[in-house]
DNA sequence: AAACGTAACTGGTCTGACCTCTTACCAGTA
DNA sequence: TACTGGTAAGAGGTCAGACCAGTTACGTTT
């Protein structure tokens, strides 16, 4: 005999499904305003509590957007919220940053050599625009610039999980780096030396050398994490 | 004037960061059991609402297990449950299959030359295991050998962040493939072919010839990305 | 016109009740 | 003894309703 297992689907995954569903659909698109929790309870014969349960779900994939007394709204899906809850525990030991790193180096390689390919002026455009703006005083201006033309790289390649992947690299290692960031505003002789990486990498990429620009993008990589390994040594002995 | 905004952070959150910064030290570890809701409430001085909105987050991140009736538990990160709820989002529009499986070539490609030139025996034990398995008659087997071996050489790399984004890529494709699959089994032609092809990347491997892996591997991965087209558009006549 | 204050709305939190499922234990039966 | 079924306790799932805390809009005051 074949007895087929009976599944009851919990109220807030059904609930999470059925957003899911409406924004597949397209009835709930970027920047619309869903209706209150009272009220979608009511619609749905549920409870507050579980519309609120599938919230949190949908808040951390980061599908909703939720603002304390001013309502509950859809955006595109963001990866970054999810990133930063787990980040802590990614790097509980830090020597998975190196794994991290080896990882980035193989990615943004092969797409370095693909924006040298095929990259599209506007692109090229970016990365320029970027590498002056990397030039800045103001170190948060800097900061942004310089993950905007690693970005713009990874965009290049017109590959959109190249691009979420470029995102997610470069939130967890800006993350890592971000609080000695400061500190290297104040050590020309690394931010001067960075700079000129850029420029190496940006010069092969507009002049179509595909393994120029691999070799100027690695070489950049490796002196990026010879510092951040130096920075957490110097952290341990402090 | 400079203040700093005052911060207040909603309970929830609170909650979400105390349980994963006990799993961060080590307190809890996986398998470990959590307290009852209600005493866990009653512990950190708040209500169950509270704590059930938090365990829905921890829950889709994969840091805890829940079981109706049975408990809460600690489990050691997992990338899938938080991937099952968006995969349907992800496949909204179909064609970024294609940049899909062009990202996990450009990954897998790098693996398996890796895996060509370092491979530990015991990982070239386990593809050939692995290949074993695939010509199994039971479908399951067959499937799940076929993941194996894929996810082997992403392991093969020592390291983790490339087992991690195999994992995702794995998951993501097969999902995808896997409702045609009963049909893949019924046809001879492309699973005789696949099999071909997995031995060829094998015998690269151990013949530690790292060009021939990787092409061997492209061919592989150009073949399954031309079935599942072939796939899609039947499906769509359909 | 600008500033202020207030009321209505919306999310955030809490309480306590009840339902459903799991587990363990115990009694009955073969 | 070994299996079966019943039962009670414990734990998660759901619900209703109340109250707190930001946001927003609007009307009044200056």
């Amino acid at each position: 005999m074949d007895f087929t297992k009976l599944a009851k689907q919990k109220t807030y995954k059904q609930i999470i499904e059925q957003i899911i569903d409406l924004i597949i659909s397209g009835e709930l698109k970027n920047g619309d305003k869903l209706p209150g929790e009272r009220l979608l309870a009511e619609k749905l014969s549920t409870s507050r509590a579980s519309i609120r349960e599938a919230f949190r779900t949908l808040e951390i994939i980061g599908l909703l957007e939720v603002r304390h007394g001013g309502g509950t709204y859809v955006q595109d899906f963001q990866i970054i919220p999810f990133l930063s809850t787990i980040a802590p525990l990614f790097f509980r030991n830090m020597d998975i940053m190196g794994e991290l790193m080896d990882f980035r180096l193989m990615l943004e390689e092969s797409a370095v050599k693909t924006a040298a390919k095929h990259g599209k002026p506007e692109t090229l455009e970016k990365m320029a625009a970027a590498l002056e703006n990397m030039k800045s005083s103001d170190p948060a201006v800097a900061e942004r610039a310089d993950i905007d033309f690693h970005m713009t790289i990874f965009s290049a390649t017109g590959n959109r999980i190249f691009e979420l992947a470029g995102e997610v690299l470069s939130y967890l290692v800006n993350t890592s780096i971000h609080t000695s960031r400061s500190r290297l505003a104040e050590n020309g002789e690394i931010t001067g030396r960075w700079l000129e990486d850029h420029g190496k990498i940006l010069a092969a990429v507009m002049n179509r050398q595909p393994e120029e620009a691999g070799k100027a993008l690695r070489g950049h990589l490796e002196g990026v994490r010879q510092y951040m390994i130096n920075i957490s040594a110097g952290e341990e002995s402090a």
